[in-house]
Order: structure tokens, then C-alpha cells, then sequence
RNA sequence: GGCCGAUUCGUCUAUCGGUUAGGACGCCAGAUUUUCAUUCUGGAAAGAGGGGUUCGAUUCCCCUAUCGGCUACCA
């Protein structure tokens, strides 16, 4: 019987959640759920320089607005079967295999200081700390065992590094990617550990930590794709071999014009959010934009980013959480990097969009109406959002779309006065209001059938007469049925605007 | 520079040796409409290059090119 399956999703609390990373979580979710396994959440905090504040806090309200649940770990509860779930609290754990490795032979003390290190790397070209240049460097290997001790004991500041034998190839099987083999003469003997905070770096703790918590399966970018070899002899040294988990390297996500990976810069550079929510750099005070906050459905960033990398081969393009992890597999991600589209993933949102109750969005609409002080009838919302939305990508574009039920124009829109606003205008509009002022019913279906009667009648120009009254109304060439904006606004406010209009563009 | 990975319309992608190379976003055009938008219909748009293997390559292999990743006491 195979073992349950178990994933990780293990980010560094260095800032705001890429949304790469986001895509990353996503498609560790969904494997761990098609297959009834387990998802964790580790916090990968062995660089304790470059700690940020908040970021955890972050990762884990991020991953929840998005509807990817935690089984174990960070954001479920502090105790759990494998806690901590922080590597800096666990620190004593590491320093034990630290010392196996140190026993066996396999890793070694080096007290080489990062200035010597710049040194040699700016002396030697391409210079590597490895086998062929270990013994010349200053480390337990190349020093006698005297002074290694003495060191040691007066505490000068060291580092544990493994000790790579070269001339092997290494071969790590991807699920995506098939085998890798890689020459172990192009490793270098990584820092496995250092004494300054007494942490390992990510490449010890996340062997141990995968190992120590059973993980099956190791789902990641494919940056890690170069150092997953000495990942695998990590777990060779460790005797771990036959409880490697399998390895899967996603494609990255890309910028959506030039070449490289998509970084919060490109967002602020071309206008769209790389983060799932907003986020304030404590420092700068900076605020970069989130999903969240732009008016995104968390569901269409979800099959937005489903979408990056994967497909079920068929040309479905909605997805419901639920079909993703029915139908996600990591035979169908794609070995490519993906540019990002944002376009598409305005399309996505509205789509979502339109699948929603009109009560569903009139209800988040009428938060952004009593930001601008406005208090509309809910029924009444309802229906004119029933009326815009389809125009609208996100639920913040409704108010540009329907402002004008709401707030009387200021000022018309002068193409339209030009072409529209003629000598007989004025009379016709008078006319107009006063048709209108007779009538009892002002629905649209009452309302359209007479005005245009009228205008027949009296031998007008329809398309004259009607763009004019909508100027009266809108203020500007667009917006929905003309007289379903009648109705709304009401018999009262239609004749206001409507003279409104005519008082002000008779005057030029 | 070295190592690894990748390469189908502008973009995301389908194709698992034989297709008019399909879909979607975006774009363009037409229809509908009192306006704008929506909607509908249609259109333009792709296998990096060169060698093989094969009756036949987008598909398999090699080379080149290009792009990307890694090359830290960062993850």
C-alpha cells in the first residue's frame, strides 16, 4: 500500500506572497486533494537577515481569501504532529544531523570569512568551493585537527559544509520533466549550516524538514531544479534515500512583455497586481497592489492561474476548485515558462462576474456607493446593477458604468452637443418635457412606445431626438436603454435633467 | 563563462508520426442597437533554423540559435 500522500507548500517570510508562489500553493492544493493527502504549511525562516515582519501573517491570510486550506502546519494550530512548523524554532533538530553528517564524514567545519571567500572568487575565475579547491581554503579538511579544535573552542564563527564527491552523475527523476542527470564535479560543497545564528540554510533544513514530516512529494519552482541533485545526496547521506519524496519542478511564470520572470516591478511598470492582497513595505510605506483589492474574484484568480501551466487538454477554460483537483495532474503542466497574460485575467473576472446574483453584487456595490456618500435603494440597485454589469470586469467598474443613475450630469459631452444640439432642439425638448410631465406610468415599456409615437407624429429625426434626451440624461453617448434609465431615475429626476439640459446648452 | 531547462498564432495552449495544425484572450471587420457597451457572425495570426530517422515529421534523435533558471554563510 502506498503511503498518504503528503505536500508541502514551504515559502520565506521575506515580503508579500509572489503570485507565482501563489500558483505554487494552488497546485500542491489540488494534488494533495485529488489524492486525499495532506497539505502543509511551513514558514522557511532560516535566513533570519532577511526576515520581514507580517509576512507570515500574509501568506497565510492570503492562501485563505483564496480558498487553498492548510491541513497541518502554519495558520491550523500551533501543535500539530510534526510542530514547529517554523524552522527557526527548530533549530536543535538540524544541529543533530548537522553533527551525524560532521561524524560520518560527509560535511565539514569551514571558517573561511565571506570577505577571504569574495577574495578567491574575484581571483580565480569562476571560482568554486568544491573538491579541487577544498584543501586550499580554510576548513577542517585542510587544517590539522589541533586547530580545528582551537577554533572551535574560542568561537570563531563557522559554517558547516557538505562535502560533494566528484565525477558522480546524479539523477533526479521530475514528474514533469522526466530524468535529470546532473555531474556532482558541478556542485559546490554548499553551506549546509552556519554558526552566526545558528541555522541551516534552506538546502539541510528543507531535506530534514521534508523527511521529518513525511513529505511524499516535493512540488516547486523550477529554480530549485540546479540544487535538487545535491538535495538528493543530501538524503543519501542522510540514509534517507528510500524515503526521498518525488520531485516536481513547475515552469515559472514570466513577465508579460520581454523575457524573465515576472517580478513586483513589472506590476507596478505595467499597471497589474503580482500579490493576492494589498501589502505596506513597514520601511518605505510603499503599497503594493493585491488581487483582492482590485476587485478580484478569488475564484477567477484561481482559474487564472490553474490556467498557467496546466490544462486537461481538452478546451474547457472554467473551473471550479472542485473540477480542478477532480481533473489536475502533473503529467499535463507544461515544461515552459508562461508569460502573463493579464488581459485574460480581466476576462476571467468577468466572467465570474456575470455568473453572480445581481443581489450578490449590489450588495458589495452599495459598500462602494456610501464611500461616495451615496444611499441607494437596494431593490433599486439591484436592478441597475442587473442592467450594467455585463458591461463591467470587476465589481469597481460598475460605478463608472452606472454613476449616472446616481448623480445628475455636470457637463455634456461636446462631440455630441456639436452633432446633436441643433436650432430646433430646444423646442423639441420642451416639447418633450412636457409629454413626459403628462404621463402617470413612466415605466420603460410605457414610456418608449409613446415617445416614439410622438416623435413619428411630428415627423422628427429619431435618432436626433433620442441621443439629445439621452445627453440630458448621461451627460455623454453611452450607457444602457434609454428609457429603463428613465424609469429608474423617475419621472421627477428625467424632467429636472431634462430641463437642466436645456437651460444650460440654449445659453451657448 | 559553466551547468540545467525550455522553444506551436502577439499571449495561454491542444496535438502524444498521417489534422484544412484546434480552442481561448487580445486585435480587426460585419450584423444587431437611439448612444456606448454587450451579444452574434466572420477574419487575420503559429510549429526558431539546420541536419538526420521514417513511406511520412510540429511530434523521435543530433547540432545551432534564442530565451529562461541556477551558479551566496538567499530562499
Amino acid at each position: 500500500m502506498d503511503k498518504k500522500v503528503r505536500v508541502r507548500f514551504a515559502p520565506s517570510p521575506t515580503g508579500p506572497l509572489h503570485i507565482g508562489g501563489v500558483r505554487t500553493a494552488l497546485y500542491n492544493y489540488l494534488f494533495a486533494r485529488q489524492h486525499g493527502g495532506d497539505m502543509l504549511l511551513r514558514i522557511e525562516d532560516t535566513d533570519s537577515a532577511r526576515f520581514v515582519p507580517g509576512a507570515e501573517e500574509y501568506i497565510v491570510e492570503a492562501l485563505n481569501w483564496l480558498g487553498i486550506e492548510i491541513d497541518e502546519g502554519i495558520g491550523v494550530d500551533a501543535e500539530g504532529p510534526h510542530a514547529p512548523y517554523r524552522q527557526s524554532e527548530r533549530k536543535e533538530i538540524y544541529k543533530k544531523y548537522v553533527n551525524q553528517l560532521l561524524d560520518a564524514g560527509l560535511a565539514y567545519y569551514a571558517f573561511d570569512t565571506p570577505q577571504e571567500l569574495d577574495i578567491m572568487r574575484g581571483k580565480v575565475a569562476n571560482f568554486q568551493y568544491d573538491a579541487s579547491t577544498r584543501m586550499e581554503m580554510q576548513n577542517s579538511l585542510s587544517l590539522s585537527k589541533s586547530e580545528v579544535e582551537e577554533r572551535l573552542t574560542s568561537g570563531e564563527k563557522y559554517v558547516v559544509r557538505i562535502k560533494i564527491e566528484p565525477n558522480e552523475d546524479i539523477v533526479v527523476n521530475d514528474l514533469i520533466r522526466g530524468e535529470v542527470i546532473i555531474n556532482s564535479s558541478i556542485l559546490d560543497d554548499k553551506v549546509l549550516y552556519k554558526s552566526v545564528d545558528e541555522l541551516p540554510t534552506y538546502h539541510l533544513a528543507n531535506v530534514v524538514d521534508d523527511y521529518l514530516m513525511e513529505i511524499t512529494h516535493v512540488i516547486r519552482g523550477e529554480e530549485w531544479l540546479p540544487s535538487s541533485p545535491l538535495h538528493v545526496i543530501l538524503y543519501k547521506y542522510l540514509g534517507w534515500e528510500k524515503e526521498m519524496p518525488q520531485f516536481a519542478h513547475l515552469p515559472l511564470l514570466l513577465k508579460p512583455d520581454g523575457n524573465g520572470k515576472l517580478s513586483k516591478r513589472d506590476g507596478d511598470r505595467l499597471g497589474f497586481p503580482v500579490f493576492p492582497l494589498d501589502w505596506e513595505d513597514a520601511t518605505t510605506g510603499t503599497i503594493s497592489k493585491g488581487y483582492r483589492e482590485a476587485g478580484y474574484f478569488p475564484e477567477a484568480v484561481i482559474n487564472f492561474l490553474a490556467l498557467l501551466g496546466w490544462n486537461n487538454g481538452t478546451d474547457q477554460e472554467m473551473f471550479t476548485m472542485q473540477e480542478l483537483i477532480e481533473q489536475f495532474s502533473l503529467e499535463r503542466v507544461s515544461k515552459s515558462g508562461a508569460k502573463f497574460d493579464y488581459e485574460k485575467g480581466k476576462w476571467f473576472n468577468h466572467h465570474y462576474l456575470q455568473l453572480k446574483s445581481n443581489e450578490e453584487i449590489a450588495d458589495i456595490f452599495q459598500h462602494i456607493l456610501v464611500q461616495k456618500d451615496i444611499f441607494e435603494d437596494f431593490n433599486k440597485l439591484t436592478k441597475i446593477v442587473g442592467l450594467v454589469k455585463e458591461r463591467a470586469n470587476f465589481i469597481t467598474d460598475l460605478w463608472e458604468q452606472s454613476s449616472y443613475f446616481f448623480v445628475a450630469p455636470e457637463s455634456y459631452d461636446e462631440k455630441t452637443v456639436k452633432k446633436r444640439w441643433k436650432e430646433d432642439t430646444p423646442q423639441e425638448m420642451t416639447e418633450l418635457a412636457t409629454l413626459l410631465k403628462g404621463l402617470d406610468d413612466f415605466s420603460a415599456v410605457n414610456t418608449e412606445p409613446i415617445v416614439k409615437q410622438w416623435i413619428t407624429d411630428n415627423s422628427y429625426n429619431m435618432g436626433g431626438v433620442l441621443n439629445v434626451f439621452r445627453l440630458a440624461l448621461v451627460g455623454a453617448p453611452k450607457g444602457v436603454h434609454l428609457f429603463d434609465i428613465a424609469e429608474i431615475i423617475g419621472k421627477e429626476e428625467t424632467l429636472r435633467r431634462l430641463n437642466l439640459a436645456i437651460e444650460r446648452l440654449s445659453e451657448e
